[in-house]
DNA sequence: TTTTTTTCTTAAAAATTTGTTAATCTTTAG
DNA sequence: CTAAAGATTAACAAATTTTTAAGAAAAAAA
């Protein structure tokens, strides 16, 4: 069902954490620190990882920008552990590519259910078929990274593929440049507009012109119906 | 002013929001999860709804499905709280019915003014829509971008747009030219006023000449009824 | 590493929207 | 009934916005 492991100094939490994960159903291995961590990965490979922040030896920032740059790892889920106050850092984790993160003290229901959801949405092979279609039907695949059109699979690169999904999540909604930055790039990466319209460009070649209409002054849409 | 439900898992997150719409007048309420969304709802229908996507128990996109599947609360607006382009994936094509999105990191500027112009937005909607039937009906759809007369959808470019918006948005009441350009063109910048004119008759081809009506010395109105 | 692919930038071309002018038409006051 | 003021219209000019193409930078793959 699922592999976790828990990177935490302190045996207490590592106990807590455990027992109640094993409870679930997962199975599950400890380290006490970064370098540990990295060791005990590459005996078995988990599906997520649960990462205290603040550690002696090797930080979780450190560790998950280790996992995160391996080409092997890079696809694990990590869930890091902070203290309540220290929002610092939980940005900064979420920076180094973290996938969530957990405040301190823990509640075990909470933390339950939020690894649930974690591994839950990484497995999701929803793949969904816009209802109405122009001229044939259009399928996003999001396990595969394709979108078929017309019987043709086209793979498409991930920022072309995040535009797609933003446009075709609500057809026939405009969506302004600023709206479709902030979502598909972030608010703290700074592209010009222009980038928005090379990628739009390259999808419509990929898909053709019927699905994304420009609203000029405004900003893209994807038609339907 | 506006009643607004803070719905994520995260207590910070709340606060923050919380903060920053309560010094800007409006009213909040809080829920951890989905279930006490709809609980609270409930108690107290509030005009808008921000839903974290991402939330254990129920998550954001099965909570936008029960609201808008409820035709007591359908109508509430629902911006999603979206974690970036990966995570963002997941609501792809569900069309769950979610009116906007905002992209975490949170800006609280960026924020507020997002809501801001999705309440104003909705409360000239809906009016058009429930009192304003001239002859035959004439629909603004904001999120398109369209104007649907007698069953034909036209795509207005954005001044065209916004002018028949403003004199829509209060039906029979007449706007002087002075009042038109400070609220469609702004104040800054100078335009005669042959200019309106022309926008008006362009207005006119597309959507016929019944909803438009010139006062003489005085400006125009929106007909209705 | 080197190679390939993806992503971003730039600038010119194309398309469309927006604004101006002037001739013409309408209304209204005298 | 006529003149003056105001509004409409069409043609055109200007400004804005988007598309396109080409290439540099960055990232991923080999």
């Amino acid at each position: 069902m699922g592999h976790i492991l828990i990177v935490d100094d302190e045996a207490d939490i590592r106990a807590l954490l455990r027992y109640n994960l094993e409870k679930e159903g997962y199975t599950t291995d400890e380290a006490e620190h970064g370098e540990m961590a990295l060791a005990r990965i590459a005996i078995k490979k988990p599906d997520l990882i649960i990462l205290d922040v603040m550690m002696p030896v090797m930080d979780g920032i450190q560790t998950c920008e280790h996992i995160k740059s391996n080409l092997e790892t890079k696809d694990i889920i990590i869930c890091f552990l902070t203290a309540r106050a220290e929002d610092y850092s939980q940005i900064a984790g979420l920076d180094a590519g973290g996938d969530d993160y957990i405040a301190k003290p823990i509640r075990p229901k909470v933390l339950i259910s939020r690894i649930n959801a974690l591994i839950r949405r990484n497995r999701t092979v929803s793949r969904l078929v816009t209802d109405e279609k122009p001229q044939g039907d259009l399928i996003i695949d999001r396990e595969t990274h394709l979108v078929h059109v017309k019987g043709i699979s086209h793979q498409l690169p991930r920022k072309e593929f995040e535009l797609l999904s933003l446009l075709a999540s609500k057809p026939n909604m405009v969506f302004k440049r600023e709206v479709i930055l902030s979502n598909v790039w972030g608010t703290d990466v700074i592209v010009g507009d222009r980038t928005i319209d090379v990628h739009i460009r390259k999808l419509r070649e990929k898909i053709g012109d019927s699905y994304i209409q420009t609203i000029k002054g405004v900003g893209y849409k994807f038609y339907s119906k």
